[in-house]
DNA sequence: TCTATATTTCGTATATTATAGAAACATATT
DNA sequence: AATATGTTTCTATAATATACGAAATATAGA
Protein backbone atom coordinates (compact mmCIF):
# COMPACT_ATOMS: atom_id res chain seq x y z
CA UNK A 1 0.00 0.00 0.00
CA UNK A 2 1.33 3.30 -0.87
CA UNK A 3 0.18 6.85 1.00
CA UNK A 4 -0.04 10.28 -0.98
CA UNK A 5 2.31 11.70 1.68
CA UNK A 6 5.16 9.12 0.48
CA UNK A 7 5.02 10.41 -2.87
CA UNK A 8 4.77 14.63 -2.83
CA UNK A 9 4.90 15.13 1.31
CA UNK A 10 1.44 16.18 1.73
CA UNK A 11 -0.57 14.28 3.80
CA UNK A 12 -4.30 13.94 3.17
CA UNK A 13 -7.56 13.50 5.09
CA UNK A 14 -7.53 10.00 4.65
CA UNK A 15 -3.35 9.77 5.72
CA UNK A 16 -4.17 11.33 9.32
CA UNK A 17 -7.24 9.23 9.55
CA UNK A 18 -4.98 5.94 9.31
CA UNK A 19 -2.57 7.96 11.24
CA UNK A 20 -4.95 8.01 14.24
CA UNK A 21 -6.01 4.82 13.43
CA UNK A 22 -2.35 3.61 14.03
CA UNK A 23 -2.14 5.21 17.49
CA UNK A 24 -5.16 3.95 18.81
CA UNK A 25 -4.11 0.49 19.50
CA UNK A 26 -2.53 0.08 23.25
CA UNK A 27 0.30 -3.00 21.80
CA UNK A 28 1.30 -0.17 18.41
CA UNK A 29 1.18 2.47 21.26
CA UNK A 30 3.73 0.88 23.42
CA UNK A 31 5.72 -0.30 20.39
CA UNK A 32 6.22 3.64 19.13
CA UNK A 33 6.93 4.65 22.75
CA UNK A 34 9.93 1.88 22.80
CA UNK A 35 11.14 2.84 19.53
CA UNK A 36 11.25 6.68 21.10
CA UNK A 37 14.45 4.94 23.45
CA UNK A 38 16.24 2.40 20.76
CA UNK A 39 15.33 0.85 17.28
CA UNK A 40 14.01 -3.03 18.37
CA UNK A 41 14.04 -6.16 16.32
CA UNK A 42 10.63 -7.90 16.48
CA UNK A 43 12.02 -10.44 18.74
CA UNK A 44 13.00 -7.72 21.45
CA UNK A 45 9.34 -6.33 21.40
CA UNK A 46 7.75 -9.53 20.94
CA UNK A 47 9.80 -10.56 24.38
CA UNK A 48 7.99 -6.68 25.78
CA UNK A 49 4.85 -7.44 23.88
CA UNK A 50 3.95 -11.29 24.73
CA UNK A 51 1.66 -11.74 21.68
CA UNK A 52 1.96 -14.39 19.11
CA UNK A 53 4.85 -12.91 16.45
CA UNK A 54 1.93 -13.06 13.21
CA UNK A 55 -0.08 -10.40 15.62
CA UNK A 56 3.09 -8.08 16.00
CA UNK A 57 4.13 -8.42 12.40
CA UNK A 58 0.73 -7.03 11.41
CA UNK A 59 1.08 -4.61 13.52
CA UNK A 60 4.16 -3.17 12.58
CA UNK A 61 3.01 -3.40 8.81
CA UNK A 62 0.28 -1.76 9.58
CA UNK A 63 2.63 1.47 11.35
CA UNK A 64 5.36 0.73 8.28
CA UNK A 65 2.06 1.39 6.13
CA UNK A 66 1.23 4.46 7.66
CA UNK A 67 4.72 6.05 7.58
CA UNK A 68 5.21 6.10 11.05
CA UNK A 69 8.37 3.36 11.57
CA UNK A 70 10.69 2.09 8.83
CA UNK A 71 12.70 -1.31 9.16
CA UNK A 72 16.04 -2.17 7.82
CA UNK A 73 17.80 -5.78 7.80
CA UNK A 74 20.69 -6.76 9.73
CA UNK A 75 21.69 -10.22 8.82
CA UNK A 76 18.31 -12.18 9.49
CA UNK A 77 17.44 -9.51 11.88
CA UNK A 78 14.56 -6.84 10.71
CA UNK A 79 15.43 -3.53 13.13
CA UNK A 80 12.35 -1.13 12.73
CA UNK A 81 12.68 2.54 14.08
CA UNK A 82 10.44 5.25 13.98
CA UNK A 83 10.67 7.58 11.03
CA UNK A 84 11.80 11.20 10.86
CA UNK A 85 8.79 12.86 11.02
CA UNK A 86 8.78 16.44 13.50
CA UNK A 87 5.01 16.42 14.51
CA UNK A 88 5.41 12.68 15.54
CA UNK A 89 8.41 12.64 17.77
CA UNK A 90 6.75 15.85 19.52
CA UNK A 91 3.33 13.62 19.53
CA UNK A 92 5.17 10.69 21.61
CA UNK A 93 7.21 13.10 23.75
CA UNK A 94 3.78 14.82 24.97
CA UNK A 95 2.46 11.49 25.26
CA UNK A 96 5.59 9.86 27.48
CA UNK A 97 5.08 13.13 29.44
CA UNK A 98 1.66 12.73 30.16
CA UNK A 99 2.09 8.79 30.86
CA UNK A 100 5.07 9.37 33.49
CA UNK A 101 3.54 7.06 35.87
CA UNK A 102 2.01 4.14 33.69
CA UNK A 103 3.35 1.14 35.12
CA UNK A 104 3.16 -0.76 31.55
CA UNK A 105 5.05 2.20 29.98
CA UNK A 106 7.67 2.56 32.56
CA UNK A 107 8.01 -1.32 33.04
CA UNK A 108 8.38 -1.88 29.36
CA UNK A 109 11.08 0.82 28.94
CA UNK A 110 12.70 -1.33 31.98
CA UNK A 111 13.01 -3.88 30.12
CA UNK A 112 14.18 -2.76 26.56
CA UNK A 113 17.04 -1.30 28.74
CA UNK A 114 17.70 -4.77 30.08
CA UNK A 115 17.17 -7.12 27.14
CA UNK A 116 19.83 -7.55 23.38
CA UNK A 117 18.73 -9.23 20.67
CA UNK A 118 20.75 -12.43 21.22
CA UNK A 119 18.93 -13.13 24.56
CA UNK A 120 15.73 -12.51 22.91
CA UNK A 121 16.10 -14.42 19.65
CA UNK A 122 17.46 -17.38 21.94
CA UNK A 123 14.45 -17.53 24.22
CA UNK A 124 12.19 -17.22 21.16
CA UNK A 125 14.26 -20.71 19.87
CA UNK A 126 13.83 -21.91 23.25
CA UNK A 127 9.81 -21.25 23.97
CA UNK A 128 9.56 -23.10 20.25
CA UNK A 129 11.45 -25.95 20.86
CA UNK A 130 9.14 -26.55 24.22
CA UNK A 131 6.31 -26.91 21.94
CA UNK B 1 -19.30 6.34 31.12
CA UNK B 2 -16.95 8.40 32.78
CA UNK B 3 -13.25 8.71 31.88
CA UNK B 4 -10.65 9.27 34.78
CA UNK B 5 -9.14 12.27 33.57
CA UNK B 6 -12.67 13.87 33.94
CA UNK B 7 -11.85 13.65 37.81
CA UNK B 8 -8.34 14.59 38.46
CA UNK B 9 -7.63 16.21 35.30
CA UNK B 10 -4.62 13.62 34.14
CA UNK B 11 -5.12 11.31 31.39
CA UNK B 12 -4.53 7.76 30.81
CA UNK B 13 -2.58 5.49 28.42
CA UNK B 14 -6.65 4.32 27.94
CA UNK B 15 -7.98 7.87 27.62
CA UNK B 16 -5.59 8.62 24.78
CA UNK B 17 -6.39 5.52 22.90
CA UNK B 18 -10.16 6.57 22.93
CA UNK B 19 -9.11 10.18 22.01
CA UNK B 20 -7.10 8.66 18.81
CA UNK B 21 -10.01 6.12 17.92
CA UNK B 22 -12.56 8.96 17.97
CA UNK B 23 -10.14 11.48 15.53
CA UNK B 24 -9.86 8.19 13.04
CA UNK B 25 -13.44 8.45 11.88
CA UNK B 26 -13.86 10.81 8.65
CA UNK B 27 -17.32 11.75 9.96
CA UNK B 28 -16.06 12.68 13.84
CA UNK B 29 -12.57 14.41 12.29
CA UNK B 30 -15.58 16.32 9.58
CA UNK B 31 -17.20 17.56 12.85
CA UNK B 32 -14.40 18.51 14.51
CA UNK B 33 -12.91 20.69 12.10
CA UNK B 34 -16.93 21.89 11.70
CA UNK B 35 -17.06 23.05 15.29
CA UNK B 36 -13.67 25.20 14.92
CA UNK B 37 -15.71 27.89 13.18
CA UNK B 38 -18.99 27.92 15.52
CA UNK B 39 -20.88 25.90 17.52
CA UNK B 40 -23.57 23.62 15.82
CA UNK B 41 -27.13 21.98 16.29
CA UNK B 42 -27.07 17.91 15.21
CA UNK B 43 -29.51 19.20 12.09
CA UNK B 44 -26.94 21.72 10.95
CA UNK B 45 -24.13 18.90 10.80
CA UNK B 46 -27.16 16.44 9.37
CA UNK B 47 -27.11 18.72 6.85
CA UNK B 48 -23.96 18.61 6.07
CA UNK B 49 -22.82 14.74 6.49
CA UNK B 50 -25.88 12.92 5.28
CA UNK B 51 -25.84 10.38 7.30
CA UNK B 52 -28.57 8.86 9.39
CA UNK B 53 -29.39 11.04 12.72
CA UNK B 54 -29.11 7.93 14.87
CA UNK B 55 -24.76 7.46 13.33
CA UNK B 56 -24.47 10.96 13.86
CA UNK B 57 -26.11 10.96 17.30
CA UNK B 58 -23.84 8.11 18.09
CA UNK B 59 -20.48 9.69 17.05
CA UNK B 60 -21.44 12.94 19.03
CA UNK B 61 -21.82 10.65 21.99
CA UNK B 62 -18.60 9.31 21.33
CA UNK B 63 -17.00 12.20 21.40
CA UNK B 64 -18.76 13.72 24.34
CA UNK B 65 -17.61 10.85 25.95
CA UNK B 66 -14.13 11.08 25.01
CA UNK B 67 -14.07 14.57 26.23
CA UNK B 68 -13.79 16.35 22.78
CA UNK B 69 -16.98 18.03 22.85
CA UNK B 70 -19.70 19.32 24.86
CA UNK B 71 -23.57 20.31 24.67
CA UNK B 72 -25.27 22.38 26.15
CA UNK B 73 -29.74 22.58 25.39
CA UNK B 74 -31.45 25.48 23.74
CA UNK B 75 -34.59 24.82 23.72
CA UNK B 76 -35.61 21.88 21.32
CA UNK B 77 -31.92 21.74 19.82
CA UNK B 78 -28.77 20.17 21.43
CA UNK B 79 -26.20 22.61 20.59
CA UNK B 80 -22.46 21.19 20.39
CA UNK B 81 -18.84 22.90 20.36
CA UNK B 82 -15.24 22.03 21.16
CA UNK B 83 -14.37 21.30 24.44
CA UNK B 84 -11.82 23.94 25.85
CA UNK B 85 -8.88 21.89 25.52
CA UNK B 86 -5.29 23.99 24.40
CA UNK B 87 -4.15 20.49 22.81
CA UNK B 88 -7.15 19.68 21.09
CA UNK B 89 -7.61 23.39 19.77
CA UNK B 90 -3.56 23.22 18.91
CA UNK B 91 -3.84 19.55 17.07
CA UNK B 92 -7.00 20.70 14.74
CA UNK B 93 -5.53 23.57 14.18
CA UNK B 94 -2.62 21.91 12.61
CA UNK B 95 -4.96 19.61 11.09
CA UNK B 96 -7.01 22.29 9.57
CA UNK B 97 -3.70 23.53 8.03
CA UNK B 98 -2.58 20.95 6.64
CA UNK B 99 -5.66 19.99 4.80
CA UNK B 100 -6.52 23.31 3.23
CA UNK B 101 -7.24 22.19 0.07
CA UNK B 102 -9.51 18.86 0.78
CA UNK B 103 -12.52 19.45 -1.12
CA UNK B 104 -14.48 17.77 1.84
CA UNK B 105 -14.06 20.13 4.14
CA UNK B 106 -13.72 23.32 2.40
CA UNK B 107 -17.19 22.37 1.24
CA UNK B 108 -17.99 21.72 4.65
CA UNK B 109 -17.24 25.12 5.93
CA UNK B 110 -18.79 26.77 2.98
CA UNK B 111 -22.20 24.60 3.86
CA UNK B 112 -22.36 25.77 7.32
CA UNK B 113 -21.25 29.32 6.78
CA UNK B 114 -24.62 29.58 4.74
CA UNK B 115 -26.97 27.17 7.06
CA UNK B 116 -29.37 27.90 10.36
CA UNK B 117 -30.58 25.73 12.65
CA UNK B 118 -34.31 27.17 11.56
CA UNK B 119 -33.61 26.04 8.35
CA UNK B 120 -31.94 22.75 8.43
CA UNK B 121 -34.50 21.94 10.86
CA UNK B 122 -37.55 22.47 8.21
CA UNK B 123 -35.27 20.59 5.74
CA UNK B 124 -35.58 18.02 8.28
CA UNK B 125 -39.41 18.19 8.52
CA UNK B 126 -39.79 18.04 5.22
CA UNK B 127 -38.09 14.82 4.64
CA UNK B 128 -39.32 13.18 7.52
CA UNK B 129 -42.99 13.70 5.78
CA UNK B 130 -42.35 12.42 2.17
CA UNK B 131 -41.68 8.90 3.49
C1' DT C 1 -52.83 18.53 28.40
C1' DC C 2 -52.11 17.53 23.74
C1' DT C 3 -49.21 17.99 19.69
C1' DA C 4 -45.17 18.85 17.04
C1' DT C 5 -40.43 18.32 16.60
C1' DA C 6 -35.42 17.74 17.69
C1' DT C 7 -32.71 14.23 19.40
C1' DT C 8 -31.47 9.74 21.37
C1' DT C 9 -31.85 4.80 22.12
C1' DC C 10 -32.64 0.12 20.48
C1' DG C 11 -32.31 -3.77 17.39
C1' DT C 12 -29.86 -5.53 13.75
C1' DA C 13 -26.95 -6.09 9.57
C1' DT C 14 -22.46 -5.49 7.66
C1' DA C 15 -17.60 -4.31 7.53
C1' DT C 16 -13.29 -3.95 9.74
C1' DT C 17 -9.75 -5.19 13.01
C1' DA C 18 -7.04 -7.94 16.35
C1' DT C 19 -5.67 -12.25 17.36
C1' DA C 20 -3.36 -16.93 17.10
C1' DG C 21 -1.33 -21.12 14.89
C1' DA C 22 0.60 -23.27 10.92
C1' DA C 23 3.03 -22.88 6.93
C1' DA C 24 6.04 -20.36 3.98
C1' DC C 25 9.90 -17.38 3.18
C1' DA C 26 14.58 -15.29 3.48
C1' DT C 27 19.12 -15.37 4.77
C1' DA C 28 23.38 -16.28 7.77
C1' DT C 29 26.12 -20.00 9.04
C1' DT C 30 27.92 -24.63 8.69
C1' DA D 1 24.01 -27.42 -0.52
C1' DA D 2 21.89 -28.14 3.87
C1' DT D 3 20.42 -26.28 8.08
C1' DA D 4 19.04 -23.09 11.60
C1' DT D 5 16.58 -19.11 12.72
C1' DG D 6 14.23 -14.58 12.48
C1' DT D 7 10.30 -12.86 10.19
C1' DT D 8 6.17 -12.76 7.31
C1' DT D 9 2.06 -14.65 5.08
C1' DC D 10 -2.12 -17.46 5.11
C1' DT D 11 -6.33 -18.83 7.20
C1' DA D 12 -9.86 -18.82 10.53
C1' DT D 13 -12.26 -16.71 14.34
C1' DA D 14 -13.77 -13.51 17.79
C1' DA D 15 -14.38 -8.81 18.99
C1' DT D 16 -15.34 -4.13 17.69
C1' DA D 17 -17.15 -0.35 14.82
C1' DT D 18 -20.29 1.77 11.59
C1' DA D 19 -24.50 2.06 9.61
C1' DC D 20 -29.66 2.37 9.18
C1' DG D 21 -34.73 2.38 10.39
C1' DA D 22 -38.07 2.23 13.92
C1' DA D 23 -39.38 3.33 18.34
C1' DA D 24 -38.76 6.03 22.45
C1' DT D 25 -37.73 10.34 24.86
C1' DA D 26 -37.73 15.24 25.99
C1' DT D 27 -39.48 19.66 25.59
C1' DA D 28 -41.51 23.99 23.33
C1' DG D 29 -45.67 25.75 22.02
C1' DA D 30 -50.82 25.49 21.03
Amino acid sequence: MIYSYMQNGVLTLVDYLNIFKALSDENRLRILLMLRRRSLCVCEMHEVLNIALSTLSAHLKLMKNTGLIVDEKDGRWVIYSLSQNTYLHELLETLEKQLRDNRTIESDRAIISQITRELCAYKLKESARKK
